[in-house]
DNA sequence: TAGAGGTTCCT
DNA sequence: GGAACCTCT
């Protein structure tokens, strides 16, 4: 291996993390001697989860920024676009003449997969033939066509085997490859229980982790010069973040929004130096302007987590000497946020599938209320029920909402309107500045009761009585839904209570100019009761059924009954529903359009930015039908559907999958009369089966010893059908999964990176 | 001081 | 909804 920068020159690729301050990858590539820095802009690699309007908008402005930054320091940007990061960064090479790559690691999902259903039929016809594909890879054969094939149809579990594969393909190449921690505190490998096994509840993580024996990686320097690698046969392609139609919406994005790295760095100081000492005691406010607004700069790695958990250090350290509780208190509290953000990529690093699967057994068997008129009452911010919909508002208007809201939204979103948790999520990351898949994954599933230490899912938070908690004067509610602006702060968050005067003396007419509440809290209660006797019952049908070994595949299926994502689904209410069309491969951008800032956002007159936001709801996008919001306590209609599914139980089916399909089909026909038409499914979102053919699964859900558990309340409430996957085996199982574990024994990929990693120079290849 | 009763927080 | 933490008697 060539070290030093006598020879070639290096490549720096950056991913996410557009910064040049404590960038290990860049320091490396710059001790190293010239400098190539490339970004690949392959946006299809992502698949459902490829970057949303906000996020692309972010982007663009981050890269403009960081190419400003290298520009100043001796060198430039180079961007690709490309279908493929690989091939690129062949290409890339090729036409510098570079012998070594440096980058840093991401931790988080990356999901190939753009036709679901063919994946599907891939994956049951083809579980053989991959896995000896798998082996012939093993093999160490140096195939760069079947990397390829194998990159751009097989869906990584986990970003780190994808750029182990580029590790490998490039060092065949004759580049040396080295990659390390930018994005963590802590390597997730490194933050083990006293067994040594991988902690399963935020809690305990975090605490071990706060009680590490060496403290993270001081923040480096950026560095004062920069030699530039020779570039001139590598011409950059010009990107493509936004179309015609979404300029305008994002012109105003930037009117609240600075991207870039060193915006990054003054958000933070700012945030140190102002909100962080009174953390603590406003983390109950809705309001934006208490918390540091730095999760979207994270996102992007335009700030390193480790800069931000040292300053905040060394601002606890010197509040304690004062003896100032509060603000210890507040550092504590902020840091437990970069700590779930830490938890997020520990998760999806021990579980990969944890944003496509449920991580416990018992949801797949929920009957998700599959009823695209409450989910565009909840986009739009149309529910009836103010804080919900303020949120909802911000989100669309902002893509940004307070974490706090964020748990208010969603949990209604999967409690109260019972929509399929997956649905949600995407809708967030098509919208929220700071989609981050591993974060948003940790966030749903918490919401879900998907997690050990989660939420349970029979809890029904009243939005009337979190409003009053986190918006006690209503002020909150007022910014974003205008039309209550006039409302008492006494019923700013149950209008539906008022009487008829108080909503007459404040220009509200409910079911009119501002929605009844969709469905009663009450009504949902029961509703919810109901689901989950019904999960319950399916859950042990199965079971049963496993046992008796009538069926084998359908405990491992998770996905039983497939809902289309939201994306397939054309959000459009003047389209038709895309269930009758659900290999609909067009994307609709509308419900991303942000139609207004308001006065949060950019701080201009109250009174125009209501307005602003007013037309918006009414002229941006197709009102909710008004039936959406008057059918209170109204009862989703059930179809037949049901029946089918627990047919589908009891029936002995070797190819679960099929049933998936077939289930599909049957709901697209029962529902095609009626866009407004409810009906329940089993499971939420369209997701792509890597669930294995094999048995083993569904037994070891049953004779696990070791599970781990939801909160021991709910446990106790349902012990006789609440199977829990343990991780250790979850991870063992399903035939990617195996491959993963597979693939971490075997290539030690634990030992590679520790290696590869600057913290450990002397194992890996030497930096002369 | 044990225990009742209230409050807070929950990834 | 309930564990964990308080305050009060």
């Amino acid at each position: 291996m060539s070290g030093g920068g006598g020879g070639g020159c290096s490549i720096v690729w950056f991913r996410r993390d557009l910064r040049v301050e404590d960038n290990p990858a860049l320091a490396a590539g710059v001790r190293a001697g010239a400098v190539v820095a490339v970004f690949i802009w392959a946006p299809e690699e992502e698949g459902t989860y490829h970057p949303g309007r906000v996020s692309r908008w972010w982007l663009k402005h981050s890269l403009a920024h960081l190419d400003s930054s290298l520009r100043s320091l001796g060198t430039c940007l180079i961007t690709k676009r490309s279908s493929d990061s690989l091939s690129s960064l062949l290409q890339v090479v090729k036409q510098t003449g570079a012998t070594q790559l440096f980058f840093n690691h991401l931790y988080g999902y990356v999901v190939v997969i753009s036709l679901i259903v063919l994946f599907r039929l891939i994956i049951v016809f083809c579980d053989l033939a991959l896995l000896n594909v798998l082996n012939f890879k093993k093999s160490n054969e140096d195939n760069f066509a079947f990397i390829l094939c194998q990159f751009t149809v097989f869906p990584d579990p986990l970003s780190l085997v994808r750029d182990h594969r580029a590790k490998e393909l490039l060092t065949a190449q004759g580049v040396a490859v080295r990659s390390f921690n930018a994005d963590l505190l802590y390597e997730p490998w490194d933050v083990n229980d006293a067994q040594g096994h991988p902690f399963t509840t935020f809690a305990a993580f975090w605490e071990r982790c706060l009680s590490m024996s060496y403290d993270p990686d001081a923040p480096l320097l950026p560095p004062k010069r920069i030699i530039s690698g020779d570039v001139s046969r590598c011409p950059s392609d010009t990107l493509v973040f936004e179309d015609e139609l979404e300029k305008g919406s994002n012109a105003l994005l930037a009117r609240a929004w600075s991207p870039g790295w060193s915006n990054a760095d003054k958000a933070l100081t700012t945030f140190i130096n102002g909100p962080l000492i009174e953390y603590s005691k406003n983390r109950r406010k809705a309001d934006s302007a208490t918390t540091s607004l730095l999760s979207p700069h994270l996102h992007f790695g335009e700030v390193s987590v480790r800069k931000v958990f040292h300053l905040v250090r060394i601002k606890q350290v010197s509040w304690a000497n004062e003896g100032n509780k509060a603000g210890d208190e507040s550092v504590n509290l902020f840091l437990k946020s970069i700590g779930l953000r830490e938890y997020s990529r520990y998760l999806s690093f021990n579980h990969p599938y944890s944003h496509e699967r449920p991580l416990l057994g018992h949801l797949k068997f929920f009957p998700w209320v599959v009823d695209e008129g409450y989910f565009k009452a909840w986009r739009q911010g149309r529910t009836g029920y103010p804080l919900v919909d303020a949120g909802m508002r911000e989100l669309w208007a902002t893509g940004w909402l307070h974490d706090r809201i964020r748990v208010v939204v969603s949990s209604f979103f999967v409690k109260v309107l019972q929509l399929p948790w997956r649905w949600g999520m995407k809708y967030f990351w098509d919208t929220l500045l700071d989609a981050d898949l591993e974060s948003d994954a940790l966030g749903w599933q918490y919401i879900s009761g998907t997690l050990p230490d989660g939420r349970e899912f029979d809890r029904i938070d009243n939005p009337q009585f979190e409003g009053y908690k986190f918006d006690p004067n209503g002020e909150y509610v007022r910014r974003w839904l205008p039309e209550l602006s006039r409302l008492p702060t006494e019923w700013i968050h149950h209008p539906w209570n008022a009487p008829e005067s108080v909503l007459q003396a404040a220009g509200i007419e409910l079911g009119s100019n501002y929605p009844l509440p969709i469905v009663g809290i009450d009504a949902a209660k029961v509703r919810l009761q109901e689901a989950l006797s019904e999960m319950w019952q399916l859950e042990a049908a199965s079971r049963a059924a496993i046992e008796n070994g009538t069926e084998e595949g359908l405990g491992e299926s998770f996905e039983s009954v497939p809902i289309a994502f939201p994306e397939d689904i054309q959000m459009e209410e003047n389209h038709e529903p895309a269930r009758n069309n659900p290999a609909a491969t067009t994307r609709s951008y509308e419900d991303q359009m942000v139609p207004s800032m308001t006065s949060s956002m950019v701080r201009v007159e109250e009174e125009e930015s209501s307005l602003d936001l007013r037309n918006a709801a009414e002229d941006g996008r197709a009102e909710v039908p008004r039936n959406v919001n008057v059918n209170i306590n109204q009862e989703p209609r059930r179809d037949t559907l049901n029946q089918g599914v627990l047919q589908t139980v009891h029936n002995n089916n070797t190819l679960p999958q099929f049933n998936v399909t077939t289930g599909l089909a049957n709901a697209e026909d029962s529902t095609a009369e009626s866009s407004s038409t409810s009906r329940r499914e089993r499971d939420g979102g369209e997701v792509p089966v890597w669930s294995p053919t094999t048995s083993s699964y569904s037994e070891q859900l049953v004779s696990d010893e070791n599970g781990i558990g939801t909160s021991s309340s709910y446990l106790q409430r349902h012990p006789q059908s609440h199977q829990i996957i343990n991780w250790r085996r979850l991870s063992q199982t399903g035939y990617f999964l195996k491959y993963w574990t597979d693939y971490q024994a075997k290539t030690s990929v634990k030992h590679m990176y520790m290696t590869q990693t600057g913290s450990s120079e002397a194992g890996g290849c030497n930096d002369a």
